[in-house]
DNA sequence: TAATATGTATCCATTTCTAATACATATTGC
DNA sequence: GCAATATGTATTAGAAATGGATACATATTA
């Protein structure tokens, strides 16, 4: 499985957390560890998407297009992943098999079934909660490290 | 995404439809439209996970473990797909950043949950009800074919 | 003993995914 | 206006995953 979704996810988290400060394509490549390139290639699916917008120039970078309690882990899926990549299927089962021949779409159907349970459960999950978590992982992190000391 | 899933369903709706006579694998590979050699490669984890069993020798081949009415979608699922497939996640974020760091616990956190909802509705799928279908279908096919000629 | 069929290993071609680089374009600030 | 910054996109190349094909030892049947 690509990692599209989870690093789509991650910058989304970041944009969050900056509270409104443009973040560059850089700084994000810098905490998911790649290269810039591939950031700005995510990006440009969360824009057309509509979840982020971007600044050129001196102080620019992206920005969350809406706040992220309305930006669900649906909405990200959906807009780095193209439709049909879930459950792959073999394209040409043999047409003269009584039964291969129906397997394509008897298969698909519940395919489809099983992904609308997938989605309803993505649904449920919002950035800005995942940002919540984030944050109070870290502030667990140091009050151990505080303690410790 | 790979085919593996779609393919060992197609291999357990044959074994269903045969009824207790054994299918060699140079059979269902006529079907599915690949080579033996897949079939029996996948095949291999199918009996490893205890849904089919073999016969060598003539008049071979293999056959459902248990009735195709207890064998479900889950079942066919885990045994061929290796668990952290679902969803990938990019390995090594920036351990320096105090956001990058907390993402990949909290992101399969979610995948999890994700995860449940899927498993839990594959589970309501048996191969007997697949392979009903499948025959409804060919009926229906060749109904029309009739009434046509 | 010959024929059939599995189970597994190996090799290869194709595809997919990511890294890296390059460059045109847009915006900011001086 | 000009230099610096940053996006958006194209292209190339390398790595990994996937499936196709072949080979062969082993087991079973007749």
């Amino acid at each position: 499985m690509n990692t599209r979704f989870a690093v789509a996810t991650h910058i989304l988290i970041i944009l969050q957390a900056q509270q409104g400060v443009p973040a560059s394509s850089e700084l994000i490549a810098s905490s998911v560890n790649t290269n810039p390139s591939l950031i700005r290639r995510l990006m440009s699916q969360l824009a057309k998407a509509g979840l982020t917008t971007s600044q050129m120039g001196t102080g620019g970078g992206a920005l969350l297009a809406r706040p992220g309690e309305e930006i669900t882990l649906l909405d990200v899926y959906q807009s780095v992943d193209d439709e049909s990549s879930l459950f792959g299927i073999h394209a040409d089962p043999n047409p003269a098999c009584p039964i291969g021949r129906h397997i394509p779409p008897v298969f698909k159907a519940h395919m489809q079934a099983t992904e609308r349970a997938l989605l309803a459960e993505l649904a449920r999950t919002t950035i800005a909660s995942m940002a919540a978590e984030v944050a109070m992982n870290e502030n667990n992190l140091r009050a151990d490290a505080t303690e410790t000391a």
